[in-house]
DNA sequence: CTCCTATAGTTTCATTTGCAACCAGCATAG
DNA sequence: CTATGCTGGTTGCAAATGAAACTATAGGAG
């Protein structure tokens, strides 16, 4: 299965990028219509919710990947909105912990449904077994990626 | 199979965009740093390539889903490095067509290669037939979101 | 303690992005 | 032919992004 030319349309790595810009833009317009939330803050608001004991922004964008700077801006915007408040962490005093206010439970548990309705949505051509399959290669490309990086990134 | 929570990480909208950064910024440091080429300008040589009697960049546009905008600033950048032509368009003065230069016929010779060994390191661990489930998922997908957005979306 | 280095988070600045306004050529209606 | 609206492409501007500098605190090592 080795090709020596390349149509563009059929190189992988265009594909994937082709899509997720699809879903990515539908995605980021419901979120943005329904609730005023920009795709960074949703997922730092998905994490806070995951961690009732509180996160710090390092440990979002460690598991995220988002830069720590995106994650800052979007910490800010939420705690100006009341929606996510930072409480001291004992342990160190240069980072805080968030955690979601009441307000901010409130519009998570709104989100939850319309996100899983989206999801369910996009993918609704797909059997559970193939979902889990694509989600499976998904995982396995991440490891390839970052086990590679340990190795031979530059960065 | 209806979950009524969300982890982030379960979430496909949220994997496949990680995924795909993981991807894209592998492929985007290994042209900048092979060729000096953007990921816009890659895929505008990719398209030209294609069609050797000449493309417009507006059927670029459509075929990548590319704005108008990155396009025309590729275009330029390519035409300045001189690895692109501009050649009138004869039945419609207001657009020209665009081929590739020798040089960039070279250029684009060298890369195939690197791009096709790239991408089967990414996928090295899936057999050809997982990787055409993939992809005709991501076609399913795309042909899913596209359909909808004749139906449902504002712009 | 006091230095020194490292880390959490913010701010600054330069770059990248994409919408919107714009210009030029086309095409149809009268 | 000429007015009107449309389309291909570029330019201007405002918003988003991310690297690097900065601030404040940690956590040793002597």
């Amino acid at each position: 299965m080795t090709k020596q030319s390349l149509r563009l349309d059929d190189f992988l790595p265009y594909r994937l990028s082709f899509t997720t810009n699809l879903v990515s833009e539908t995605v980021a317009s419901a979120y943005e219509q329904a609730f005023g939330l920009r795709i960074a803050e949703w997922r730092v608001i998905a994490v806070v919710a995951e961690s009732p004991q509180g996160v710090t922004q390092q440990a979002i964008g460690l598991k995220t990947r988002m830069d720590k700077v995106t994650v800052s801006r979007a910490a800010a915007s939420l705690i100006a909105r009341t929606l996510l408040e930072r409480r001291p962490h004992d342990a160190d005093q240069r980072s805080h912990l968030l955690t979601l206010s009441a307000e901010g439970e409130a519009l998570y548990s709104a989100i939850v449904p319309k996100a899983l309705a989206l999801e369910r949505q996009i993918f609704s051509r797909f059997s559970a077994a193939e979902i889990a399959r694509f989600d499976a290669m998904l995982r396995q490309i991440d490891a390839i990626l970052l086990e590679g990086a340990a190795a031979a990134a530059p960065t």
